[in-house]
RNA sequence: GGUGACGUGGCCGAGUGGCUAGGCAGAGGCCUGCAAAGCCUCCUACGGCGGUUCGAAUCCGCCCGUCACCUCCA
């Protein structure tokens, strides 16, 4: 084993590259790495730009793990819907969450508590089929209600917040650090100009100090969502909760805090205010931000039809496109996190091909286990040294591509090899093969042992075909052969020939 | 308008002062009854123009192009 690489991100708030050092260590010197993943509101599937922001979070979590440390991972469930527009322009504006349950596919769904629970139950199944670890703690909004109501009253307390007719505000003024993380928010003309440059409606508060100030509580005894609170019925701001969250589950000052690259201003600056100002000690360390994708060259929106969900590539067909959820997975890693990604179905079908071909060098490695024919293990060195490689990648920022590169080439090497695989030899290489797999999850599932896609369970008729097939080659009947080959495939098929018979998988179909 | 990125072979995508990234597609080969899969070999590029340097895709300057964020967003 090579040196250990120094974890290094790039860190939204320094502007550069910065080596991760955690701030604690447990009591034999191994560091423990406090980190806080924003969480998606769940107003409806998650889609594939929201996972590659969770995926981010996941090799920040298999790194640390891979590099020996301890590691308190806390990612949270928004199930709160907030404005729309929050309070830069009408306060009585509809929230995401409402929105969603008024649209047509809310119609089923008795109320808004039932729409998020029923969004966080599907967000969670994606999670596991994408296999991202699970959180230490995964704590939802609508839970932390009071501890929520506690900050503010605090904030007020300490003459970072003011009450008006509709709701308290942060008083930004009150915070001269607001705007280190995003470089923006220090001028407030330029902050409505802004706004206005993008022809959006600026109205505010009438109350509202400050054009930069924004909501902590919203009084509202309409709105879908409410709690009481010592300033009537209303809800929280948006961005308290995190900061909320983060505090009780991580402490005061946190490592490293991650999001998508839209939440450095206003969520992560707004987050960094009011934490820090209830604490007086620094909220988090280093910040990291991914980077939003494309699809096909484009923004994914519904208007341009190129909006994706998770589930519209891995649930079984008709409703989804019946991948398997690893190919997605890979295909979301392929670009680094802070790179503009283009996701692309070109891609998406590489990476279906590459998972493949993982999971068949993993079968290989199993055969010659079991098989375990006499000799010395001849590869392990030249394996380890690609382990090294994939790591070094990751602690560098995050170098998917280079890790990947690491993993498909150790596989060729044992593809190369083939049947000659010793026991030995195949030992080193299912080792190698673990530890990959736990660096980036590509091969197998971490958690459930993936039993669902067992290739032996075809259709009956299929069987028949295959059968018939192997009868026909065994009586060099090459015509018949080919014939049933050609219909296996029209049936979606691929088909291939080994010493053991005829063996078919799915035809990929993106 | 403000801020921040990015431009690498047919395509995707690492690298960032001299030393083959990797993948897809394409060509040839091994294997195969023929295929498929797999493996081997080949395909050598860095937006433009200047500059620094023995040497630049890599550093500096200018220009061109693409994208993102700027109170809906992962």
């Amino acid at each position: 084993m090579a040196s250990t690489p120094t974890f290094q991100l790039y860190n939204t708030l320094t502007r550069r590259v910065d080596p991760i050092e955690p701030a604690e260590q447990t009591a034999d010197g191994t560091p423990h790495l406090r980190f806080y993943s924003c969480g998606p509101t769940v107003y409806a599937f998650a889609h594939i730009g929201n996972f590659r922001s969770f995926l981010t979070a996941d090799l920040i979590v298999r790194t640390a793990r891979a590099l020996g440390w301890d590691t308190t991972y806390v990612t949270n469930v928004t199930d709160v819907g907030h404005l729309t527009d929050d309070d830069m322009t009408d306060p009585s504006g509809e929230d995401r969450m409402v929105k969603a349950l008024r649209s047509k596919e809310g119609q089923r769904f008795a109320n808004i508590w039932d729409l998020a629970r029923y969004y966080t139950e599907a967000l969670l199944r994606d999670w596991r089929a994408l296999n991202l670890q699970e959180p230490d703690v995964r704590p939802r909004a609508t839970e932390h209600i009071r501890p929520q109501i506690l900050a503010v009253q605090q904030l007020i307390e300490n003459g970072h917040a003011y009450e008006t007719s509709q709701g308290i505000y942060f008083s930004v003024e009150s915070f001269p650090d607001y705007g280190k993380l995003s470089g923006r928010g220090q001028d407030a003309e330029a902050l409505v100009e802004g706004a206005a440059a993008q022809s959006r409606d600026v109205v505010t508060d009438p109350d509202k100090r400050d054009p930069r100030d924004f909501a902590l509580w919203k009084k509202d005894d309409a709105h879908l969502m409410q709690w009481h609170s010592p300033w009537g019925w209303g809800f929280p701001g948006w961005h308290i909760e995190c900061s909320v969250m983060a505090n009780e589950y991580l402490g005061p000052s946190i490592d490293l805090h991650a999001g998508g690259e839209d939440l450095i201003f206003p969520h992560h600056e707004c987050e960094i205010a009011q934490a820090e100002s209830l604490s007086g000690e620094p909220f988090a360390r280093y910040w990291a931000h991914t980077r939003f994708l494309q699809v096909e060259g484009e923004k994914m929106s519904k208007s341009k039809g190129n909006f994706y969900t998770v589930r519209d590539f891995i649930a079984p067909e008709p409703e989804g496109r019946d991948l398997d959820p690893l190919a997605l997975r890979l295909t979301l890693l392929s670009g680094q996190y802070r790179k503009p990604f283009n996701f692309t179905f070109d891609t998406l079908r590489d990476n279906v091909r590459h998972v493949q071909r993982l999971q068949d060098v993993d079968a290989l490695v199993d055969d010659a286990m079991a098989e375990d024919a006499p000799g010395d293990d001849f590869l392990g060195e030249r394996l380890d040294a690609l382990y090294d490689k994939a790591l070094a990648a990751l602690c560098d920022d995050l170098n998917t591509p280079a890790a990947i590169a690491a993993a498909l080439e150790g596989a060729k090497m044992l593809g190369g090899v083939g049947s000659n695989l010793n026991g030995a030899t195949a030992r080193r290489a299912k080792d190698w093969l673990d530890q990959i797999n736990a660096l980036l999850g590509i091969i197998r599932h971490d958690e459930t042992p993936a039993s669902a896609d067992d290739p032996e369970e075809e259709g009956l008729d299929v069987q028949a075909l295959i059968d018939e097939r192997d009868a026909a080659r065994a009586a060099k009947d090459y015509e018949r052969a080919d014939a049933l080959r050609d219909a296996l495939q029209e049936m979606g098929y691929e088909v291939m020939d080994t010493p053991e018979g005829t063996q078919v998988r799915r035809q990929v179909r993106i």
